[in-house]
DNA sequence: TTGAAAGCGCTAACAC
DNA sequence: GTGTTAGCGCTTTCAA
C-alpha cells in the first residue's frame, strides 16, 4: 500500500480511500491511484482490513459437503450476502470433520454470526455457541430463545403431498421418514395430521428411512413386503426418494402406473428430467435471503420480534404421481416376484 | 489477549507462548494463561495472527458446489492441509457465480497458494494465476510451465473399463464422453486407444454427452435409437452413468443383462447399494495428498522435477457390467419401444 | 524463562 | 481534499 502511495504521489490513507470507493479523493489522484495500483498488481488484504475495523463484515456458512440441497442453499448464500455488503467464509461437514470442528475453524476466523446449514448439533450446543453471537439455523427446526430459525413448513409441505395424493385417489399412502434428520419429526406429524384430515387416521403408515439414496432404498425394500402394497408413498427427501424409484423399478413396479411417489426439497436432483419427481419445494433464493436478513438485523441490533421464520413450501407436480391405475387395484401380488415384469430382472 | 496477561499475571508475548504451544515457558505459567483463557473464553485471532508472520499457512481452494466427486476432494483436502501444517479455505463455484469470482474471493482472503478442483478456466488464466503463487491443478490436464497438475491417469482408467467389457465378451461398445469438461479428451482417447487394442478400431461409437445427470439420460436416448444397440456403455462420469442407467431400465433394458454400463470416479453415488455402480476409482485421499504436498514443496521454494503427477485408477467392478446374455444378443428389437417390457411403461 | 518494543497492512479520527 | 497520527491483535526480535 505503500508503495502504491508513493507511486501515485499520495499518502497512505488516500489510497485507502480510492481503493474502498467512498468520498473524500479528487479525481484525478483517484484515477493515478487506481493507475498505480493496478501496475503493481497490488490488492487489498482482506485480513487487515478486517483487523482495522473492529467489524469483520464476515459471515460464517457450516454446510454438509455432500448435500445436494446444501449445494443449492450456499448458492444463494452468496448473493444474499453480497447485497448487504457481507462477505461468507465456508467451513464444510464431512465424513471425517464433524460440525464441532467446522464451527470453530469459522470462529477463529473471527465471523461475526454463524448460518449453519441443517445442523444436528443439540439444541444446547446452539444455545452455547448463540450466546456468544448471532445463529441463524437454516432448514430445522430449534427451540432456543437466543437461536434463530429460518425452516420451511415441512408439515405443510407433506400436508400438500397427502392431498395432493389423495386427490389422486389414493387411500393407502406410505410415508417413508427421515429418522433423526432435521426435519423429519414435522415432516412425520404433517404426513399424520393431513391423513386424519381426510378421514384416513387408521391408514398410516410410517417406514423408518433416512436421508441417503441408501436409506431410501431399504425402505423401499421393506415396503415392498407389505401387503396390501401402498398405492403411494411420501418420501422425506429427494435424495432418498430417488433411492426408492430405483427399487420399486427394479422391482417390477411402474411410476406412478403402480405406486405414487414424491420427494421433499426440489433439489437439482428432483428437477432432472429423468427423475421429474413431484416434490415439495422449499424456496432457496427466499430461505438464503431470509437468513442472511436476519443476520444482518442481529448485527445491527435492530429488535426482532419473531424468532422462527417458517415459509410456506410449494406443491411441484411432475411425473412421479398419478391416479390409482386399475391393474394397480387390482392386480394380486402374491410376493415379491424376481421377474416381476416378463425378461426384466433385478440387478440387486 | 492483553487481558488473559493480566489475568494471569504475565507479559503479552508469554500468552502468545503459551497459545501457540512453542518452547519457551514456564509449566506453571503456562497453566496460569491456558486458566485465565478458558476463563475468558479467548480465542486467538486468526487474521491478527496471519497478518503478523508474513506467510498466512492458508490454502484456497475452489470447487464446484454440485460436485459430488468434488465434495469426496474437498473432505480429503481438509486432512491432508491439517497434517502438514496449513488451514483450507474454501470458495464455492455455483450456478451465478463463476470461477474467476470464486478465485478473487481467494486472493482477498490472501492464501498463499491456490488448489482449483476441475477448472474450466482457460490454460492462459490458470497460468496468469500460477505466475503469481503456487497454483495446483486437481483432476484436470493442464499444459502450462507454472501450473502443477495432479490427477488420475484418465486414458488408463478408460482403457481398463474397455479391457474389463471385452473380457466379458462385448465387442459393440459405446462411449457417452463429457463434452467439453475436464478429463473428456483423455477418456475420449483411453477408449479408442482400447478398443485399437482389441481390433476394435472400426466399432468405435462415441456420443456426446456431459457431466450432469441429465447430459447422460439425453446421450442414452440417442444410444437407444441405434442399431445394432451396443452391448456396453462407458460413460464419462458416475453422475451421468445413473442417468444412463435410468433411462435404459426405463425403456426395459436390463442392465448388465441386455447392456452393461460403466461410470467414473468411484463417487459416493457409484457405491450406493441399489445402485452398485461398475466404475474407475480415483483415489480421492492419494489425489488430496499429493495435490496439498506439492502446494507445500513450492511453498518452501522446494525444486519438483515434475510438474505433473498422474495417479494409476483402479478399476471397481460392481453390478452393472456382465456377460453378454443369449437373450440380449439375438432378441431383434424393431424400434424404440413404448412399453417393451410388458406392463413396464415410461414415465417419460 | 520472561518482558519491552517494534511492526504486519490497513482504516478512523483528526488537523490542516 | 489531503496528510498526520494512532492502533486493530498478534508475533518477533532482542535485552534482561
Amino acid at each position: 500500500m505503500a508503495d502504491v502511495a508513493a507511486r501515485a504521489g499520495v499518502s497512505v490513507p488516500l489510497v485507502s480511500i480510492v481503493m474502498r470507493d467512498v468520498a473524500g479523493a479528487s479525481p484525478e489522484n483517484r484515477a493515478r491511484v487506481r493507475r498505480a495500483a493496478e501496475e503493481l498488481g497490488y490488492r487489498p488484504d482482506s485480513r487487515a482490513r478486517l483487523l482495522r475495523r473492529s467489524r469483520s463484515q464476515l459471515i460464517g456458512v457450516v454446510f454438509g459437503v455432500q448435500h445436494a440441497f446444501h449445494g443449492d442453499l450456499v448458492s444463494g448464500l452468496y448473493p444474499a450476502a453480497e447485497a448487504l455488503g457481507y462477505e461468507l467464509t465456508l467451513s464444510a461437514v464431512t465424513p471425517h470433520r464433524d460440525e464441532r470442528r467446522a464451527v470453530a475453524g469459522l470462529l477463529q476466523d473471527r465471523c461475526e454470526a454463524l448460518i449453519l446449514l441443517g445442523p444436528e448439533l443439540p439444541t444446547s450446543s446452539l444455545g452455547q455457541l448463540a450466546a456468544t453471537m448471532p445463529v441463524v439455523v437454516l432448514a430445522r427446526s430449534v427451540r432456543h430463545r437466543d437461536v434463530d430459525v429460518v425452516r420451511t413448513d415441512d408439515a405443510a409441505g407433506l400436508h400438500q403431498a397427502v392431498d395432493h395424493l389423495v386427490g389422486l385417489g389414493h387411500r393407502r399412502i406410505a410415508h417413508i421418514d427421515g429418522g433423526r434428520a432435521p426435519g423429519a419429526a414435522e415432516r412425520r406429524s404433517g404426513y399424520l395430521t393431513a391423513l386424519a384430515g381426510h378421514g384416513l387416521a387408521d391408514a398410516d403408515l410410517i417406514l423408518s428411512g433416512g436421508l441417503t439414496e441408501d436409506d431410501g432404498a431399504g425402505a423401499a425394500r421393506a415396503l415392498l413386503d407389505l401387503r396390501p402394497l401402498p398405492t403411494a408413498v411420501t418420501v422425506f427427501n429427494d435424495r432418498a426418494a430417488t433411492g426408492v424409484l430405483d427399487v420399486l423399478r427394479q422391482n417390477g413396479l411402474a411410476v406412478p402406473g403402480d405406486i405414487s411417489v414424491t420427494g421433499y426439497d426440489d433439489s437439482r436432483l428432483a428437477r432432472l428430467s429423468h427423475v421429474a419427481l413431484t416434490t415439495i419445494r422449499q424456496d432457496a433464493a427466499a430461505l438464503t435471503h431470509a437468513a442472511v436478513a436476519r443476520v444482518v438485523s442481529r448485527l445491527d441490533h435492530e429488535t426482532v420480534d419473531v424468532r422462527e421464520q417458517v415459509l410456506a413450501p410449494e406443491l411441484i407436480i411432475r411425473q412421479t404421481t398419478g391416479p390409482l391405475t386399475t391393474a394397480a387395484v387390482t392386480a394380486p401380488r402374491g410376493g415379491r416376484p424376481d421377474t416381476p415384469a416378463g425378461r426384466r430382472r433385478s440387478t440387486q
